[in-house]
DNA sequence: AATTATTTTGAATGATCATTCAAGATGTGT
DNA sequence: ACACATCTTGAATGATCATTCAAAATAATT
């Protein structure tokens, strides 16, 4: 180590930010440069290609999702209270100015077509999420029930993080969760 | 008039299949000239730029889906048995080697940051297909419960079109949509 | 047949793309 | 203080991008 090096977990927030919202196409390196206060050299040495950067970029979001996750799941009364959390905090994301539904679903949607590795990253991602619910089902129901529930919460989820851009759906969202997934323990709603 | 014009319509589904797989950003005119084989100026004075040409043809894949709703609903023993024909449908599709989920989610999900005018019509669109489904769903429900019940149709229509990248899905998927909308008319499973 | 209107052609344009690399700067080891 | 390893800089590169337009071709009209 010679110098003190550029702030990575910045640059990989900064990233995220940019990727998450415009994709990766659409997404120039020169807006990279710009956001990150990089220069492009520097970049190069540190991710090797904007793929590189991107590839990055979209594993801390997982994690920082999974944790997320984990972080709520594990302090809520019930797994089920926890889960109607985090659905909620979904729909209420949707309602804020600058909501750009979930950078996993994005990338997988974009990438998909080409066969992309990041395309598999985020695939692969999206089902240890789907485990992770699964998992922690398993200790309030039976593993057959659990896996069944899992599924559905992450169709709900897929349809929240899509719904999520119409216009005034967040009311309607709450309602959808809980006609779809009623098993779970709702408030009522005011 | 003076010369029989290009065919248009086969234009139009060349660029749905162009732009469908691939997006908006990563299709350049140069694959479209390829895919289409016309040569730049026509596509120009036809459609005016790749947005108009894209508009065109994201317009033309909303006609042609909301037909193919209404041909199924019109036709099915009820309106119940009509939708779990169409999610049936939805979920083998995502079984297909070349599946891309939905023309109108990808277009959404990818130009939304923008504000882009293609967003506009796209969650347009898909709005029209909830109130679509509403109205069928009015004639044996009443107006409230019809409104929540389209709702949750399209969470999981959403969630059937990003979950079917996962493979292997389509048996969860089958299993997810009957514990979601346990109110509707499923076929047994075999 | 001649004229006019429209469509097609495809090379050219300038902008922007991801990426490179030689030169300079900064830190560590001796 | 000197040498060495590493990092940063940012102009340059060649590819590719969306788009244009003068010229050629084709059809309708006279």
């Amino acid at each position: 180590m010679t110098r003190a090096q550029f702030d990575r977990d910045n640059v990989i927030k900064k990233s995220i930010k940019l990727f998450w919202e415009r994709g990766f196409s659409a997404s120039s390196m020169q807006q990279v440069v710009k956001s990150t206060g990089l220069k492009p050299g520097s970049i190069y040495l540190a991710f090797g290609s904007k793929e590189g950067l991107f590839r990055e970029a979209l594993g801390a979001y997982a994690q920082r999702s999974i944790e997320s996750i984990r972080e709520v799941l594990d302090n809520e009364k019930s797994i089920g209270e926890g889960i109607c959390k985090i659905l909620t905090r979904y729909v209420e994301e949707s309602t804020k100015k600058d909501y750009c539904s979930c950078f996993l679903i994005k990338t997988q949607l974009e990438l998909a077509a080409e066969g992309n590795e990041l395309y598999q990253i985020a695939a692969a991602k999206l089902n240890s999420i789907e485990d992770l619910y699964r998992s922690y089902l398993e200790r309030e129901f039976d593993p057959d029930l659990s896996r069944l529930r899992a599924t559905s919460i992450m169709l709900h989820i897929f349809g929240v993080r899509v719904y999520g851009y119409q216009q005034g759906s967040a009311k309607r969202m709450h309602e959808g969760l809980r006609t779809g997934l009623p098993w779970l323990p709702w408030p009522p709603l005011d």
